[in-house]
DNA sequence: TCTGGGGTCCTAGGACCC
DNA sequence: TCTGGGGTCCTAGGACCC
């Protein structure tokens, strides 16, 4: 039997997921923006036809939006990663091994299924999806992870195909290849492209039969392994167990500008707060917390700055307080009052880690112990008050976190959430 | 005159992804 | 006024060691 992966994911997840719960959605178009109501993420296919594109700024499509009557929503990822959730317990009835490779995309093997079923079984899981959870999705099939996503692309392209498209057959694989660009191969961007291009390639069959050794030379092991995939050589296997997490950024824009001391630190100290919560949810901890904030490109004409800084920890912790000591620190020693009588505007701030370690397993330090023993029970106690009354219902007063932010992440059309707040539960009427 | 060689670890930067 | 956030992998080059 041959090897055989699929690539399942959402259209236009998170719109679709909008989608679900407002049934007065269905054939309108509607996009999602991204934090702080940014730019737009996801589009469905009513809005891409009004030329909306991927990462377009709001500011510049409002007008449009409202003229042709586009619903917007801010991002809702409370919602979206529940309704995944819920698609991804689907798979695994469908699937012994399912590797969630995002938010809206998973692999299935489907090698244990006939060559000749394997269509009629994809099929069967659109449409169970399609019931149980209410997302539309397409379906696509080849020998390795990357002819997998070019079947899912050809699916999303050619509506005749139904949402499903296998590349199991050689021949077939081949016709396509020949018709389709480089460009739309998985793994290659936009400096790779470039590159291809300057060596006449043109169609992925061009990139397929390409010598592998210049293209190691020119795009590194990341190109050779490519063009073997599409061979239908597998290079990459499925990741059934998910990798422990590497590094942890917590990094957001602000809503407005800020240009004083003690509103940037109450900025850096929500963002501890959060990592904090983050690391504890996987066991991690840090040795080493990295502070940024700088003013924005767009403002021309303002004086720029940008620092960054890291924070050396005694031993690796996940304690918010720690963490929140850190990332003060990390402002404490990087802030400057601006020279002439025109301040600098923040525009953005953020905390990141890079060597996220188990914290079971980290070396305890020498000289400066932070006080497990009592941290974890104090972490833990405000992480379930935080998850029975919503994030922030407690924080350290260390943080200096007043009410009033006026520089929080913008979410001025956020649908409920609808599937994991009652509070927030969807109503139905009953006609009597 | 002649200035080893090989290994590891870390970091920064590039590229790509969703 | 208004332009997102969070990841991964790979390589080159430096520091350091024996």
């Amino acid at each position: 039997m041959s090897r055989a992966i699929a690539l399942i994911d959402g259209n236009s997840f998170y719109c679709s997921c909008e989608r679900v719960f407002d049934p007065k959605l269905a054939g309108v178009p509607v996009i999602v923006l991204s934090n702080n109501d940014g730019c737009a993420v996801a589009r469905t296919a009513e809005a891409k036809a009004l030329g909306i594109k991927m990462g377009e700024p709001w500011f510049k499509i409002r007008d449009l939006c409202k003229r042709e009557g586009v619903r917007a929503f801010s991002s809702n990822y409370t919602l979206y990663g529940d309704m995944s959730a819920r698609a991804n317990a689907v798979y695994r009835d469908f699937s012994p091994a399912v590797e969630i490779y995002s938010i809206d995309e998973s692999f299935l093997d489907l090698s244990d299924v006939r060559e000749d079923r394997r269509v009629e079984l994809a099929r069967d899981l659109r449409a169970t999806v399609r019931a149980w959870t209410g997302i539309p999705t397409c379906v696509g099939i080849g020998p390795t992870k990357t002819l997998a996503k070019l079947a899912n692309h050809i699916a999303k392209t050619i509506p005749d195909l139904g949402g499903v498209c296998d590349l199991s057959d050689e021949d077939e694989r081949a016709a396509w290849l020949c018709r389709i660009h480089v460009g739309e191969v998985w793994g290659i961007g936009r400096a790779s492209l470039a590159k291809l291009e300057a060596m006449g390639v043109d169609s992925i069959a061009d990139l397929r039969d390409l010598d592998p050794r210049p293209v190691r030379k020119a795009m590194t092991v990341v190109g050779e392994r490519i063009i073997y995939e599409l061979r239908g050589v597998c290079c990459l296997p499925l990741e059934l167990m998910p990798a422990q997490r590497k590094g942890c950024a917590v990094t957001r824009s602000f809503s407005s500008r800020i240009e004083d001391r003690a509103t940037m630190e109450q900025a850096v100290s929500a963002h501890a707060t959060r990592m904090g919560e983050k690391l504890r949810r996987g066991g991690l901890g840090t040795t080493h917390v990295s502070v940024f904030y700088h003013t924005s490109e767009h403002d021309r004409g303002d004086p720029m700055r940008s620092v960054s800084t890291t924070v050396t920890l005694p031993e690796a912790t996940n304690d918010t307080l720690a963490l929140i000591k850190a990332a003060r620190e990390g402002v404490s020693r990087t802030w400057r009052e601006a020279p002439g009588d025109r301040p600098w505007r923040y525009s953005k701030a953020g905390v990141i880690t890079t060597d996220l370690k188990l914290l079971e397993e980290s070396q305890r330090a020498l000289i400066g112990q932070l006080d497990r023993e009592r941290s974890a029970p104090l972490m833990a106690a405000m992480d379930e008050c935080n998850r029975r009354f919503g994030r922030g219902a407690v924080v350290p007063a260390r943080a200096g976190l007043e009410k009033k932010r006026t520089w929080s992440t913008k979410f001025e059309m956020r649908s409920p959430r609808y599937t994991t707040q009652v509070s927030e539960l969807p109503t139905a009427h009953a006609i009597p």
